[in-house]
RNA sequence: GGCCCGUUGGUCAAGCGGCUAAGACACCGCCCUUUCACGGCGGAGACAUGAGUUCGAUUCUCGUACGGGUCACCA
């Protein structure tokens, strides 16, 4: 059996959608588990949709995330070029080929008659297609257009009659009458192709051997099978998977905007976090297990495993993934990641190690971190209804009785780490025989100034600094008399 | 509209003729606990629908409904 090599064909757009992200991922997956060959292929065909440095974001995103590509057009290969503007020779050639195999025609109709016919179909209610006017131009003819130099495309020339079958993976053999197939453009008038030639052709040419695409191919997958057979080449084998839909109508698109892999990770989100939840959209592991590195992606891959329907994109889902992937991160890795963010609200000079170690718990997304420190360089102005909780039992009155007896004690904390501070807090705790959230509520709000923070009130004095800590509970202190 | 495809809890999904119909996220409750998290335990919640095949259908067939894709000199 020959070697097993599948491709990833992006157009340059300046923007990988994580469906195409996903569909990358499920192809290298299948390349790799058998050992094969994963090829990046620009498609780049549609010179009006050309945008500036797009490639470079294809690269950049599949590095980021690890699918690296044995052939392609910055790495080379056998079977370039691998951007398809620079094969247009090879387009030509195939296209003038299939003609002589008829299995195609040349066709002189200009864009005013197309259009032209197309709107008396609509009108009518006839499905818009081809009329094929040009289907049956005697080879002289076509010579004195080609000799005038009348613009032309080569267009397929589709059976009039029978069925063709094609067969996908995913969903078998599926069977189309010849007569609802259009005769479809193959070569544009820039001598360019369309996709429906050139991924022919590429595939043919490169030996891809399992061709993974979305969903929206399927419609023209038959077209392709007939193209396979007017040149005699065998075909690939299909697998179309579905797409990423924002909600049950709408598929998940770009004005979202979280809809690219790189909008994605400016929310937060971690990389394999990323890889490792869209590859749980529309595939699922055998086991129950559900965390998966690149790697562990490639050895648990199968078809089988691939759904015909399409998936929900669920952020919180993905939000749940990210955490895990966080807390699994090594507190110096963490500490890489959330600076930046800690950062942003939190500029003073404090033990940043620690306060990563706080919030490493409870950050599912870098973006929450901000939000979570934004005390530490100054006290929020407060509303001294925090000092109210029913759980502690505490109020006002309470609080200002215990901010008074643990002045003193903290003031006296020599050793000031949150051993220390527990030694000591704890000591008066015991001495008033209250419960513990009785005191050291209070406190956490008297130095923090607000109703949730990462870690509690030893933690939150230990970072804070003993002057910083005093300080803010005479002030909290002021507040409550 | 024609053609093609799909339909299991709110979401991702397992299931491949016989199961009390997995699991995860989200949700609710409890435990842990100095807040919030983390962690642990438990709970509620689904086979779109109608026929047929069969001793037996979530699973097979057909219809219906709903949803998607596609009908470009875009990919």
């Amino acid at each position: 059996m020959s070697e097993v090599r599948t491709r990833f064909a992006p157009s340059p757009t300046g923007y990988l959608h994580v469906g195409g992200l996903r569909t990358a991922l499920f192809t290298y997956c299948i390349a790799k588990k058998a050992g094969g060959k994963f090829i990046l292929r620009i498609e780049d065909t549609d010179q009006e949709r050309y945008v500036e440095g797009a490639n470079e974001v294809i690269y950049r995103t599949l590095r980021a995330v690890g699918l690296s590509w044995d052939e392609g057009p910055d790495v080379g290969g056998d079977y370039g070029p691998y951007i398809q503007t620079e094969r247009r020779d090879i387009y030509k050639e195939y296209a003038k080929k299939l003609v002589e195999l008829g299995g195609a025609y040349y066709c002189f109709c200009d864009k005013e008659r197309l259009q032209e016919l197309k709107a008396v179909q609509e009108a009518s209610g006839v499905n818009p297609m081809y009329d094929r006017h040009c289907r049956n131009l005697s080879k002289e003819e076509v010579e004195e257009k080609l000799a005038a130099g009348t613009p032309y495309v080569i267009r397929q020339k589709v059976p009039l009659d029978g069925t063709t079958t094609f067969h996908d993976v995913l969903y078998g053999d599926i069977t189309v009458e010849n007569s609802t197939l259009d005769d479809q453009i193959l070569l544009k008038t820039d001598g360019l192709p369309t996709y429906n030639f050139a991924n022919v052709i590429d595939d043919h040419l490169m030996g891809i051997t399992h061709v993974v695409r979305g969903n929206e191919y399927l419609a023209s997958a038959p077209k392709y099978t007939l193209l396979y057979k007017s040149f005699g080449w065998e075909e690939p084998v299909y697998i179309h998977v579905e797409h990423i839909m924002r909600d049950k109508q709408h598929k998940l698109s770009k004005r979202d905007g979280d809809a690219s892999y790189e909008d994605l990770i400016n929310k937060g989100y971690l990389s394999d976090a990323i890889v490792n939840y869209i590859a749980l959209l529309g595939w699922s592991p055998k086991g129950e297990r559900e965390i998966f590195s690149l790697p562990e992606l490639i050895e648990e891959f199968d078809i089988s495993g691939l759904s015909k329907s399409p998936a929900i994109f669920d952020p919180l889902k993905l939000r749940a993934i990210n955490g895990e992937y966080i807390r699994a991160l090594s507190p110096e890795k963490f500490l890489e990641y959330a600076e930046p963010y800690i950062r942003k609200t939190c500029k003073g000079d404090f033990d940043l190690a620690k306060i990563a170690a706080l919030l490493q718990p409870r950050t599912e997304v870098l973006t929450d971190i901000p939000d979570q420190v934004d005390f530490f360089d100054e006290m929020p102005d407060y509303d001294l209804s925090l000092y109210e909780n029913k759980k502690m039992k505490t109020n006002r009155e309470t609080s200002r009785e215990v901010l008074e007896k643990a002045l003193p004690v903290i003031e006296n904390v020599s050793d000031w780490t949150v051993d220390g501070l527990h030694e000591a807090l704890f000591g008066l705790i015991a001495e008033m025989g209250v419960k513990n959230g009785y005191v050291l509520w209070p406190v956490r709000v008297a130095i923090t100034g607000k109703q949730f923070t990462p870690g509690g009130a030893l933690e939150a004095a230990d970072i804070l600094g003993k002057a910083e800590t005093v300080r803010r509970l005479r002030k909290s202190l002021e507040m409550l008399r």
